[in-house]
DNA sequence: TTGTTGACCTCTT
DNA sequence: CAAGAGGCCAACA
């Protein structure tokens, strides 16, 4: 029974028409799933990891439509080059993010992440 | 249709 | 060391 969630919200199109390929979106989503509990990535890196350095932007795009996708993705995990949790403000609340990192073990101090060069994250 | 904005990063002055 | 500008792609008005 597929269930279609009704994504009714801004970001419809998303979902890549029976699509094989994944779109820059779904892979952004896909490698921040990919991230260890405890650990934490930036969006330089995963842009990167694509093969799009330059495209960092759309990674932190992509973070605001992944609130529209029916599997969770831990944007919480993902942070600027500083470990700056920039995206907060775009979370349910301006603390969440900072909240759900603390659950994971990570320390978090003035919206900047503890020791993020210890807890950072890279894709393989 | 064009123009602006955006959860960024890097280089240059 | 600090501040400014450029570049990338996508969505919105």
């Amino acid at each position: 029974m597929a269930k279609k969630e009704k994504a009714s919200h801004k970001l419809s199109s998303v979902l890549p028409s029976g699509g094989k390929e994944l779109s820059f979106f779904e892979k952004v989503y896909q490698v921040a799933r990919q991230i260890p509990k405890g650990k934490v990535t930036t969006y330089g890196d995963i842009a990167a990891f694509l093969g799009a350095k330059k495209s960092a932007r759309m990674v932190g795009w992509a973070m605001n439509g992944a609130h529209s996708q029916e599997k969770p993705v831990p944007a919480q995990r993902v942070v600027n080059r500083n470990g700056m949790l920039s995206g907060k403000a775009h979370f349910a609340t301006p603390t969440l993010m900072q909240e759900l990192l603390e659950q994971e073990g990570i320390a978090i101090e003035n919206d900047t992440i503890v020791d993020f060069k210890n807890k950072l994250w890279k894709p393989e």
